[in-house]
This record gives structure tokens, sequence and C-alpha cells, in this order.
DNA sequence: ACCTGAACACCGTTCAAGT
DNA sequence: ACCTGAACACCGTTCAAGT
């Protein structure tokens, strides 16, 4: 199960802060977001913990690259959707595509929708997804007091994920609900879950962050948007 | 700034699960989240780290007793606000008025946001908070389905907040941005930010999740919501 | 210039012992 | 039954020293 990459024989690579950037992202691609810690970092770099600290100040630079590092895989992946708006009307569809593009990236780092929320500064690769989109959207024929209040309806689903209320972590077995007690307590909650149950049967009760339900979401902003764009007559 | 409390002359109160978590959300108002440890948490109880473990399993309980306590704060606060339907039309306005509510709550525990995030597993509070908001909706004549999707596309803003993707955080100063080589690489963000601050001078670079944006993001879906409803003829 | 060993100040948590 | 002191296994980080 250890990530740990034998040592090569050859000359050791000098570490770099792009090289500690994307073995921050491997680990938590293989171990967790919780297995990334700076000790552990340096033992997958084949160095220690304190040579890290040449080329970042401290862990939350570390966290920054990672950000860094996987907006950018983002950023390669809308680049190959594309940003052209042939007419005004089509900007919906470009952004849809990218917004589902960006998700699917995000769908490979699943524990980077908590780091991406924890970061209070700017990013430059996240900046940069976010002047496209405001490219597209002014392409579109929006305001850009439009598109200001668009980026923040939007949020973290510009980027492609949205954090879920109710998520039951993949490890974490929930004690099995007493239904009886619960029909009394929540009574219309149960009703719905037995109601959606019925219309699609392998829907389970800890309801997951999935496709059709993150399209609703983004449908529903991007519909309720268009409507607002000042349209040519 | 210590918000250590004396201990009294008098007996000692004997500690208990709900006394901890009271002050666990006492500790983190008056000293933020990351001041929340079982050690501190244990000095403000005037009693020692290990003694808690006594009324708790482990530190995850007692943030889950912190999201319980603060839920109920909101369940509170929206008792008042009530749930009457009187015609299936007015399912948007007992809604926004409850979810600005809840805001009102969260913004008394600005640290609680994140608290809420990290939680896997589901919460009696919180369920009876969407138990009702499904009850106000299929007064509304919404189909259970249909009220699936819904709370799915509100998540967290449901319960009165949204992560910002830019939200500088109090303490921290960012770097003052060089405009000349910001405007080469995120024209179009410039531009807009540029545009934003013409209309509103006293808005700022580091826009912050304020209650404009935040009824602006609740009433598009809202707003969209409407428009899926079906409607008695 | 780049790396490291030992140490420091903190965590959450366990365990055996106190009343 | 309820609380505690000492200890353990981890953190992030500092510092003085090595090449």
């Amino acid at each position: 199960m250890a990530t740990h990459v034998e040592q090569e024989a050859g000359p050791r690579i000098p570490l770099s802060r792009r090289r500690v950037f994307q073995a921050a992202v491997k680990l938590a691609d293989a171990n967790g977001i919780e297995a990334l810690t700076m000790r552990r970092l340096a033992e997958e770099l084949g160095a220690e913990a304190m040579s890290l600290y040449h080329h970042v100040a401290n862990k939350e630079q570390v966290l920054d690259g990672v950000v860094e590092v996987v907006a950018g895989e983002i950023n390669d992946a809308v680049d190959r959707v594309g940003a052209e708006v042939a007419k005004p009307a089509d900007w919906k569809g470009v952004v849809r595509r990218r917004i589902l593009a960006a998700r699917e990236v995000m769908l490979r780092h699943k524990w980077a929708p908590s780091v991406f929320e924890s970061r209070t500064n700017m990013n430059p690769e996240v900046l940069r997804y976010h002047d496209q989109l405001v490219g597209i959207m002014h392409a579109g024929g929006f305001t850009y007091d439009q598109i200001h209040h668009a980026l923040h309806a939007l949020g973290s689903r510009a980027l492609g994920f949205s954090q879920e209320m109710f998520n039951p972590a993949p490890g974490d077995s929930q004690p099995v609900p007493d239904m009886a007690a619960l029909a009394e307590q929540i009574p219309n909650l149960v009703r719905m879950l037995a109601d959606v149950a019925h219309d699609d049967p392998d829907s389970t009760l800890g309801w997951c962050d999935d496709q059709t339900e993150f399209e609703f979401g983004i449908d529903l902003l991007l519909d309720g948007l268009d409507r607002l764009r000042p349209k040519r007559r």
C-alpha cells in the first residue's frame, strides 16, 4: 500500500518547488489529504522533512502549490474545450462544457475541493480560469456587473465541485437508522427519500454528489443567468 | 485576551456533553476554530484535557456537538419565522425568510461553515432543518423528486452560508498586486473589477460574501426552482 | 547553496492510577 | 463514577551544524 518511491540508483534529482508540489498531489491522490504531512512528503521525495523548508516557507505554501497544480490541470482541460463564442447565445454551452471538464479533473482528485476551500489567498491558475469565464460571459452579452454577481452565485461550482451537506465518507459506516423513530422526527425527509428510492431503486439513503445532481444545479444557475442576459433585438 | 472563565468559589459543576459542546462553541466564537483544542477546551471548563474523554469519544464528537449547538440555534431562529404556507405560491417567501434567518445565526459564528462542511455524518438538528424545508416545498406544490434535486442545488446555501472562492482572511495582508502585470495576465477580471469598483466605490478587490451577493444567489436558485414548480390550473 | 540531526512546542489520545 | 498525571505517537517548525 505504501507509495514510497524507491530511490533510483542514478544521481539524485535536486528538490524544487515544482517537484515538491507534484509529489504532494501524488501523495494526496494515493493516501488521502490527511496523509499529506511534511514528514511523509519528504519521505516520498527521498529527503528529510527539514529539507522542504529550503523550497517552501511552510505547509500553507505546499497547499497553495497543490491548488496551483490541480488548477493547472483544469486549465489544460478547459483549453481543450475552447473558449470561442460564435454568437452570444452560445455562452451557456461553452461555460457548461468547461465546468464539466473542470469537474472531471476534480473527480480525479477527490480530496481537492476541501483544499481549494481552505485557501484564502488568490491563486494565479485559479484567477486565470475565472478570467476566461469572465471573457466568455462578456462575449455572451452580460455586463461586468452581472458577471460579478454570476461568479459569486456559481461559487465553487464554476470550478466543477459542490460541497455536499450530506456526504457519508467512504470509510465510516453510519449506524443503521431506526426507520420508525426517524419517521416521527423527520417525516417529510423520510417521505421524500422513499419517493426518490421508488423512482430510482439504485439511489441510496446516503445520497452522493452525483453527475445528475451537479448538472441539475449548474443548469438551474446558468438558465437563470441566461434569462438576465441583455439581449440585442 | 484570554477567555478563561475563572473558577467560581462555589461547588464545581460536573462536566457533561452539553457543557462541553457549549464551551466549545464559546471558545471558537472568542478565539477562532484553530483555538478549539482538547487541552484548551478542558482549561475553559476548569478541568484536564483527559477528563473530556469521559463525555466524548474523541474530538470528532466535539465537532459534531458544535454543529448540533449551532444548528439548534438555527432551528430556534427559523421557528420564529414560521413555516405556514397559506397558498402554494408563498413557498418561496417562507423559504427565503428562513434561509436569511439561518444566515444571521451563521454570521454570529463565522468559523461554523468550515465545521459544517467537515462533518460527514448526519446531524439530527441539521436533518430537522431540512425536514421542514421539504415540508414547506411540498406545500408549495413541488414533487418529492423535485425537492430532492432542489436540496442538492441549494447545498449549504439552504443553511445560510456559501463558501466563497476568493475570501481573504481577516488577518493576512495580501501583497499589493502589480496592476500592470495583472492586466496582461487576467485582463477580463481586471476590467470587470474596475467596472464594479466604478459602480460601487466602497467595494474592494478582495470581495466578500456580502448580503447582496448571497441574496442574488438564493434568488437565482429559488426563482429557477419556482419556474419548475407544477402549478395547479 | 543545499541538506540534515536534534530539539522545541504543540497536538490527540492511551493507560494506569487516584478519589 | 468521575477525574487526573505521566506518557506515547504524532504534528509543524527552528536552529545550529554539516557538505
